[in-house]
RNA sequence: GGCGAGGUAGCUCAGUUGGUUAGAGCGCAUGAUUCAUAAUCAUGAGGUCUCGGGUUCAAUUCCCGAUCUCGCUACCA
């Protein structure tokens, strides 16, 4: 669109190599920067597309752990099927490289070390659990303890999974290592830090002043992030499992994942050319991140940070990214098995890999989260696929193997009609480039479907079935004409539909057309021999359809099945350690939210003992006035407590259901306050 | 709670820099047609544009408030 640039460098973002890949990813990321990348390449312009594993972080490591191998035996495992997943669908990489990769680790490397040296980094201690018998730092999830507010002694550093409250592994009672099972200890480390805030001139003025025409989701989340004040943050970790920091004496310190990951697109691209430099660094080269809406906030600011910082390299003239795609209803979750994974599509369709991408493209969630059903999937592939691209095709190859031998007949006179139809073809293929070069790929497909549904128009309007009887001259015009119309398509929906071209391009024996024959109207000569035609697509039986849908039933049967278990009991502990508890019966006598929180109520007790204030989580479940009056259980003898600058003196008991709802624990019968309870 | 995005036909989604009859595809109804995978083509029904205020000659479009969905973020003793 811009005339300026010379190529295109198109990254897509890194798919995370602790699972495979799911219609999600494609829909948001793949699909969508495949068809760019097609387009570019059919105009016959310069472009590298550029994609691969990223392979480090936290996550990994404990994947590895819990199934008992490497952290790199786990990403050889997704990396190698995740790129084959791709490859199979057709995702059109220039490369598909690895962050475990050696050119990653020296690019990384080198990158970190520049921006050291040129002290572009700040350094700072912070006190962080180290196990001594293991010798390492530890990352929040490495620690579990008893959970202070429920109790749970299963806890992990980030979070409790009993009460869902996240944490700071320095809340945890009786911290242990998962590691050693040793207790840590706290020690001081040195990280160094992107000091972010420094660059937030910068960035008010790239983005919000000259990058006005990003996406409204891409540009209002920037604002946000920018409005609220940016922090330097770490980019650095302990942890052995990562790109080492590069540094005299940071032994154990690797590259903070989120640091190492976007490196890897240029990694990925030293990989594939020598000639890397000018995707990077040339100013005449448009760099575009295709991402889903979760990584704005890496690839609007902290990246182009890093880049601007580093002071060599361009940054991204667009940033194209979708929100996302839900499954049946509901959100789409690898942990739950809530997903469509790409590799067992390809198993259950197989050949069918342009039904998945027409769907994706038709539905994708551009301006808000949108919908994948099985029922829509179908019925986009059997009254759309089959009904009117398969169908039009089909129509005039068989139509001119009936009639003309499999020959392209000549024209023998157009019509005022025909050169209506055929002046068509450019105006579509006008509407389809604007929409293209906006990221408008929805509407671009819809366009290219035009192109089809003409095609039908013109054989209903024509008749040539019943013209053939008495006039086969005329024939002759009106089977070229849809035959033109055949090879128009046949150029169009190749980034889109880039399997059904193979075949369709073979059937009218068209080899190499690119996109500057697009509109024209001439394309298959009068004589030229088609080969034989099949059928592009076919229709998708109930059954098949049916056969998804209890799969995820299955995958939901079994999720229900795994919350149902009551959570295993604990360890035994001594009369005298309950006896420590003050549990005492009280009365609400006053109940209101407290400002600025979602799940917060301040309460008044009257606990017998005295009247005091408590903060309870339990505002989702509670209307204030409903509550005042009722006689609770309360433990009285909590160390108090600040939060949202209220001190809450003690704890409510409540009972939680499976699905997190929670009832006040009531004495059966009204007794005075102040009762114990033991 | 703060911030961001969104709430438009039965379904999935466009659109309106405020202006007479608000669009597409699918689905549905009726008709035409039979070359084609019962596919196609034409016509039609279907919308208080989430709700309530305000600005305006005029609001679905601008402003304010409410409400629901999604995301980021705070919070959960």
């Amino acid at each position: 669109m811009n005339r300026k640039f010379k190529r295109t460098t198109v990254t897509a973002a890194l798919p995370y190599a602790n699972g495979p890949v799911h219609i999600g990813h494609l829909a948001g990321v793949y699909v969508p920067a495949d068809i760019y990348v097609r387009y570019l390449r059919l105009k016959g312009e310069e472009v590298v597309f550029i994609c691969g594993s990223d392979e480090h972080g936290v996550p990994i490591t404990i994947k590895a752990r819990q199934e008992g191998i490497s952290p790199q035996q786990v990403v050889d495992r997704y990396h190698e099927m995740i790129k084959k997943s791709f490859a199979d669908f057709g995702i059109s990489f220039s490369i598909y490289s690895r962050t475990s990769s050696k050119v990653h680790y020296e690019t990384a490397s080198a990158f970190f070390k520049k921006l050291y040296e040129e002290n572009k980094f700040i350094e700072k201690t912070s006190e962080q659990f180290f196990d001594t018998e293991a010798n390492q730092f530890l990352a929040d999830r490495y620690i579990t303890g008893t959970c202070p507010h429920c109790g749970n002694e299963r806890a992990y550093g980030d979070q409790c999974e009993s009460c869902g409250t996240s944490l700071n592994a320095t809340d945890l009672i009786n911290p242990k290592s998962t590691i050693s099972g040793s207790q840590p200890v706290l020690k001081e480390t040195l990280h160094w830090y992107l000091p972010l805030d420094q660059y937030q001139p910068f960035l008010n003025q790239w983005i919000l002043e000259e990058n006005k025409n990003w996406k409204s989701n891409v540009y209002g989340q920037c604002k946000s992030w920018l409005d609220q004040g940016l922090q330097p943050r770490a980019v650095s970790r302990d942890l052995d499992w990562g790109i080492p920091v590069p540094v005299d004496g940071a032994k154990g310190k690797v590259l903070y994942v989120w640091f190492d990951a976007p490196i890897g697109y240029i990694s990925a691209t030293r990989e594939l050319t020598p000639d890397w430099e000018k995707y990077w660094k040339d100013p005449e080269t448009r760099l575009i991140h295709f991402i889903g809406k979760d990584n704005i906030v890496f690839h609007c600011i902290i990246f182009p940070t890093m880049l601007k910082a580093e002071g060599s390299y361009i940054l991204p003239d667009n940033v194209p990214a979708n929100e996302f795609l839900n499954l049946e209803g509901d959100k789409i979750s690898t942990s739950r098995n809530w997903a469509v994974w790409l590799h067992e599509y390809l198993e259950d369709f197989k050949g069918k890999e342009d039904v998945l991408r027409y769907v994706l493209c038709a539905n994708m969630p551009e301006t808000k989260d949108n919908d994948f059903t099985w029922k829509d999937f179908q019925s986009r592939n059997n009254s759309e696929l089959v009904a009117i691209l398969g169908n039009f095709v089909n129509r005039t190859l068989v139509l001119t193997q009936k009639y003309f031998d499999n020959k392209v007949p000549e024209i023998t006179g157009l019509t005022a009609y025909d050169q209506e139809v055929l002046a068509e073809i450019p105006r579509i293929k006008e509407n389809l480039e604007a929409s293209l070069d906006n990221f408008r790929f929805r509407d671009a497909l819809k366009e290219a479907m035009n192109l089809a549904r003409l095609g039908n128009k013109y054989l209903a309007d024509t008749e040539p079935w019943i013209v053939i009887k008495s006039d086969k001259e005329r024939v002759k015009t009106i089977l070229n004409v849809a035959l033109q119309i055949t090879a128009n398509l046949s150029i169009i929906m190749e980034p889109f539909l880039p399997f059904t071209i193979d075949k369709l391009r073979k059937f009218i024996n068209l080899r190499d057309a690119g996109w500057n024959l697009l509109g024209n109207a001439e394309i298959l000569k009068p004589g030229h021999l088609l080969n034989k035609s099949e059928l592009l697509y076919e229709k998708i039986e109930d059954e098949a359809i049916e056969y998804q849908l209890q799969k995820l039933a299955r995958s939901k049967a079994a999720n229900e099945a795994a919350k149902s278990p009551v959570k295993p009991g604990k360890a035994n502990i001594s009369y005298d350690s309950f006896a420590t508890m003050d549990i005492r019966t009280g009365t609400i006598l006053a109940a209101e939210k407290v400002a600025k929180t979602k799940k917060l109520l301040k309460l008044t007790i009257d606990t017998g003992l005295d009247k005091r204030t408590v903060v309870s989580g339990i505002a989702e479940f509670f209307e204030p006035e409903n509550i005042v009056g009722k006689q609770v259980c309360i433990l009285a003898n909590l160390e108090p407590r600040e939060i949202k600058g209220i001190t809450s003196q003690g704890m409510i008991l409540l009972a939680e259901d499976k699905g997190g709802k929670l009832v006040f624990v009531t004495p059966e019968n009204n007794v005075g306050n102040g009762s114990e309870v033991k």
